[in-house]
DNA sequence: TTGAAAGCGCTAACAC
DNA sequence: GTGTTAGCGCTTTCAA
């Protein structure tokens, strides 16, 4: 059995084989009754119309580029589901690229892939604006949780949940508290510490600054250590992954959350949930981040202006923090 | 300015196209001053050969699919990775599929991307295996922690770590244990009570078994409750996600681990070391899981036969397991 | 509404 | 070593 094309449909039907195409690619320009004919012997063969033919005349390839720093970061996957998720819906296919955390290789491995597919999502990245431009230049491009001007992007902007997070605390008698910063060369590290600080002002609350510290366990270990030599009796992290790390860290000096100190979170990833003492933390509209994502690349591909959209974060209080 | 291909460099060099296009695919048959004068060329107008066009012609797409059932399970993230990684040095890319645990959607979405790629790693799927087969049918395909007749695969052998585990629970003084089952699709579970059972009856203790339970954090906390009702003082989990749980479920009746209760996860997943108490637990080869599946893959696709390894886990003792 | 013909950019015989 | 010549399977004018 050879394999069959729109060729050999044809000839078993004795019509054209631009119409086989036609059938499949706008089917409305083809009569009716010929069309159902045509897809029937087709499913009947299993015939699927070759992809990559179709690319090589379109130029589209149906495939969108993922980029991720660091796969392993527990923010990631409920990211990278959401997604490839609406990529299916949007009928195009996920090409995933993961920079273990490598900065200088992301520009590398954002332009290798840059030519298999029609634009790219490029998540959390950690490079300089001046690369991340380069590497963009070529393809239409959508960031996450990154600004830069004449790139769209969606980010999740945690002010305000971060001002009712701090609220939370002062309300539970907190009046020191310490800002434990993420990593500088994160723009999600810098906004959420701006927002911290400027509430801090506003709320008349003597906030500590310590870090930066690394966006790990181990970072968040070492955090702790400043964190609990320092008067502050609650904490604001930089994520999930950080603060447990930061309770970790307090356990080891046998200081217990929510007791002894009150530790703040980011993100709500699932790590954040299954500890014990839960994280009171800020949830990240994961979902709604992948999805508008995906539908600014789509219009961005469609030639449309870049635009930006920012979804704002949930704060959960649970049971990291407690009085003072 | 136009874009440039093969022709253009061709005719700026006087020189046939054929020539152009050996220079990159073929080198070694290209004299090599003409060969250089060429690349150079090619770098300074920036060309970079159409994959598509190669695709269609060769019929190789460069591209390797990657099912993963549940990308949010946290053993998941480290091998994308690994497989990921290794794909770019075999200078191809990966192309991610989430079934979001719908193991009715498998079969669709793997047979949606056959077209696309040059084979494909499945990974933990937990459709049964004549839907697999059926998917598997049309590419080459490596399973991960699975296997299946004719089919390569590369699986996580916990056998003499679960040995190993249950001594250590032995020499703690443990004699009733517990085995909380997981999902009755999940081969890795069959397998993993399987060894516990084995082992169980050779070393004369009295074992146990609850569930089956879902491989979750909720999935963990239901085991706890029949955990805790059961005269068990020590328990083996699916993985370290639902020993999580477990540890969590017992918190909540007033029992923590190690002191009241020993328990033992599996796969040794990030959370399993950033947990309050660290799980003792069963380190998953990872990164050797992934390159040994690509490899085989690669051979796959070369059209080799079918082979099947198996890569030991290794027994970590920590935190969450003590004295009777 | 359909067919004929000309490519998309590249590779691969086959000749020179 | 290099050029010539056909396609790979599909879409898309352009005519009919």
């Amino acid at each position: 059995m050879s394999k069959v094309t729109i060729y050999s449909i044809a000839e078993e039907l004795s019509i054209s084989a631009s119409t086989v195409s036609r059938a499949f690619s706008r089917p409305e320009l083809v009569k009716a009754d010929v069309r159902d004919q045509i897809l029937n012997l087709a499913a009947q063969l299993g015939y699927q119309p070759n992809k990559t033919a179709r690319r090589l005349v379109t130029g589209v390839t149906g495939a969108i580029g993922l980029f991720v720093p660091d796969i392993t970061n527990p923010f990631m996957p409920p990211l990278v589901r959401a997604i490839q998720q609406a990529a299916v819906e949007r009928d195009s296919s996920v090409l995933l690229v993961d920079a273990e955390e490598d900065s200088k290789a992301e520009l590398g491995l954002i332009t290798r892939i840059a030519g298999q597919v029609d634009g790219m999502i490029i998540a959390s990245p950690r490079s300089p604006s001046s690369v991340i431009k380069q590497a963009v230049g070529r393809k239409p491009a959508v960031l996450v949780n990154r600004v830069m001007d004449g790139v769209p992007s969606v980010v999740c902007d945690n002010t305000s949940a971060l001002r009712e997070a701090g609220q939370h605390l002062v309300d539970l008698g907190h009046s020191t508290i310490a800002l434990l910063r993420g990593p500088s060369a994160s723009w999600a590290a810098q906004r959420r510490a701006e927002a911290v600080r400027t509430w801090a002002r506003k709320a008349e609350v003597s906030l500590i600054e310590l870090g930066p510290f690394d966006a790990s366990f181990d970072g968040g270990r070492e955090g702790a250590e400043a964190f609990a030599a320092s008067p502050a009796t609650a904490a604001f992290t930089f994520d999930d992954l950080a603060a447990c790390g930061v309770v970790a860290g307090l356990a080891e000096r046998g200081l217990w959350a929510p007791q002894h100190r009150s530790v703040i979170g980011c993100d709500d990833v699932l790590l954040a949930r299954v500890l014990t003492p839960s994280l009171t933390t800020i949830t990240a509209p994961v979902d709604e981040l992948g999805v508008t994502a995906v539908r600014l690349l789509e219009e961005a591909i469609g030639g449309a202006t870049p635009e930006s959209v920012r979804l704002p974060g949930t704060f959960v209080p649970r049971d990291s923090t407690g009085p003072a």
